[in-house]
DNA sequence: ATACCTGCAAATGTTTTGCAATGAT
DNA sequence: ATCATTGCAAAACATTTGCAGGTAT
């Protein structure tokens, strides 16, 4: 990290360590929870520092799936790809494809515009929770 | 309005009047200020709950480019769209691709789920800020 | 030693809400 | 008259920041 002129800490790599293993799509407040599990006294500005770090660095990125948190998740050395979402038990998806990244490439050009970044959620129910009617977010 | 139980007010006349004849994506405040010209009274509490109500009944789409704050369009009768932002000056151009949205279904469909919404948003350079180098949001 | 980091609490920015007063039907 | 709606100010949320003390290099 001194590359950077960033320092490690216990604080840092505990909340690098914890965010990498228990992978998926965290908000600040879930990982703020793993992290504590170890070490109660982290504060979440500290989580909200690193998680930024992280994403500056291009370790993680951060998405926004509409449900007022921001998410981190995973970003090294892996592909760009998009989501789908249930919205019912908020499972989460991820796919490429290279088709669609070249339509949306054609759609800008056509417009004259220039893509740096684009982000594409699918929003749903996944197979588990199409056979099961009811109000979301109720696990048996 | 009466057909919901909602009541036909000053305020919402006004709001909703310049919501549609502004037309655009406007953020809450942005609309307030239009409002506020009109009628300084006006709260931006009324705002919020009214464009709220425009979106539950279908009117209006609440959109999140990312810069923090939401944004209404109007839906009455349209089609589905998605929308290409640049990320310099800030301009949102709408398109329409029916077969990135077949595509989006038959990746949906291969990982089991049923898409019930999705959106999708490309940034950017827009055809003039693409010649004009230096720094974001500033006009001549 | 010298930056950089941390925790805390206070501040932020956006959106929501409780409540008493006002207004529409 | 009744019940929805308003404005205001306070509350709620997620996130950021100032600062004084602590820590890695």
């Amino acid at each position: 990290m001194a590359q950077h002129g960033l320092k490690s800490t216990r604080q840092r790599s505990l909340i690098i360590d914890t965010f990498f293993s228990v992978g998926g799509h965290l908000s600040v407040e879930e990982l703020w929870n793993k992290v504590r599990e170890q070490d109660t006294k982290v504060s979440v500005a500290t989580v909200y520092r690193t998680m930024k770090l992280l994403n500056d660095c291009g370790l993680a990125h951060a998405r926004n799936f509409g449900d007022g948190q921001t998410r981190y998740e995973a970003a090294a050395g892996r592909h760009h790809h998009d989501h789908l979402i249930c919205t019912r038990c908020g499972r989460i998806v991820e796919f490429e494809n290279d088709r669609i990244e070249a339509m949306q490439e054609a759609v800008a050009k056509k417009h004259g515009f220039t893509v740096t970044s684009h982000k594409m959620e699918l929003y749903g129910l996944c197979k588990d929770c199409q056979r099961i009617p009811g109000s979301p977010k109720t696990e048996a």
